[in-house]
DNA sequence: CATGAATTGTGTATAAAGTACACATCGATA
DNA sequence: TATCGATGTGTACTTTATACACAATTCATG
């Protein structure tokens, strides 16, 4: 039951000279950018790992990172080492959590920003050539190096939730895709079977599909539409939602 | 369209030496916790800050916030600010966003770590005798110094979420509290007014409110039941939401 | 101690959203 | 032209959200 008053909360007189001191001499910390970057291929959900090159994790995967410039902005690191690692550039990415226990980088004190990022995996269909890189199926992911299991696992989670509520989905899509393939999608995101008539009625009454009139191609079957998902009209009504559900 | 094959994708081939060396000598940044620290009193919602003593920011209100130790873990460092600020171990903290813009403190390159925390302000009563503390009205929040109130509105919307999702507002009430009191916190945090009798309802058909047999003191009106939230009982409870929602 | 003021406590009818479920249609293939 | 394997559609039922009104309790007052 303590007080302010009984506490004698220490208030911050520190002079700016006095900070500046400490931020450039005392409390510098390396800081870097791990990215979790996501596809989607042969309806499974994927994530982009490469091989650590140091001794201590030898051959285990990690989470595609790397130190951040002392000028340089921490958006701007996570995009950088994106097109760096994909050459893409306009694409979705998301800070996602800081993760900063003392002893989680056998190099030195080291904090990193988590960043989770969905491509469309169809631009990246060679990656099965370099050696170094790979798309993991998500469910086979494991044991990674430096704590990167946690930070994939947060991600991953993330984006479960993060994908129902907003449309991410289609940033793993062609900008054309039928009903079944986004069906797919959120069944491999959530890991989950869905009533397909009830998922189609569910996206046709949001109405924010676009008919292109156009159908599936070289499919063994009768060929479904083919959509595009409508990003002004989501724009333009998002809604405040106020109820209550937990 | 590029493909990983076509554009030439640089592998990680540092040693751990060269690691070392840039996390050492090289790429080292200040590391900051910025607290937002939610209260609730007198049916508002309140935030407590602190007059900024840099000569830049003369009299504005800023976060309460420090650097992080080289060898402290961040999480704790967030701990540590609440503990010296307010007194209080045991209380809701959650970590919302990294801010990293190169020019955001005067004193050099600081990227800051924004924590939510949530106290029950009964607790607190007395902070009206500190000069430099005050609990403000969120709604009168406007100004702060540095990048503050970027981060103050983005911790006061996940705030606005999270409340709807998962039950952190009894962490800003008395452990017994009425029906109207849960109310006037939800109609202040998410800035609404709500039908009494479904509010009630809604919270009941929970069942996770424990009647405590007592009821309000002291009100110039028929006092309403006190009860108590049943935190046990929800955390064995929560549920894989799988609908669609945007 | 009777009355008025303020607030608590409760129920029902309606609308909206979610869930479960079956059959006809189309195109490719043999 | 018959079969296979998908697509495409509708309806009944259940659950949840919303709108809305009146009686009961306590305190304050004269």
């Amino acid at each position: 039951m303590a007080t302010i008053a009984e506490t004698k909360v220490p208030v911050n007189v520190k002079s700016l000279k006095a900070i500046q001191s400490e931020v450039k001499n005392i409390n510098r910390i390396a800081l870097s950018v791990d990215c979790v970057i996501f596809g989607f291929d042969e309806n499974k959900l994927k994530v982009l790992l490469i091989r650590s090159d140091l001794k201590k994790f030898m051959g285990r995967w990690s989470l595609l990172g790397d130190l951040i410039d002392v000028a340089e902005d921490v958006d701007e690191a996570a995009y950088r080492i994106l097109r760096e690692r994909t050459g893409l550039k306009d694409v979705y990415l998301e800070q996602v959590h800081t993760f900063g226990k003392p002893q989680r980088h056998p190099a030195g004190r080291v904090v990193t920003i988590a960043y989770c990022s969905l491509i469309n995996i169809q631009h990246h269909k060679l990656s099965k050539m370099e050696n170094e890189l790979h798309w993991h199926d998500v469910n086979n992911v494991k044991d990674l190096a430096f704590d990167h299991q946690q930070i994939f696992d947060t991600c991953y989670l993330r984006l479960q939730k993060r994908i129902q509520e907003h449309p991410l989905g289609f940033n793993l899509l062609p900008k054309k895709f039928s009903l079944r393939e986004l069906q797919n999608l959120y069944e491999a995101i959530l890991d989950t079977k869905m009533d397909r008539r009830n998922f189609r009625k569910k996206f046709f009454s949001m109405d924010l599909l676009i008919d292109t009139d156009e159908i599936e191609r070289d499919v063994p079957h009768r060929p479904g539409k083919l959509y595009k998902f409508n990003f002004d009209k989501y724009e333009k009504r998002k809604k405040k939602w106020t109820g209550i559900d937990f």
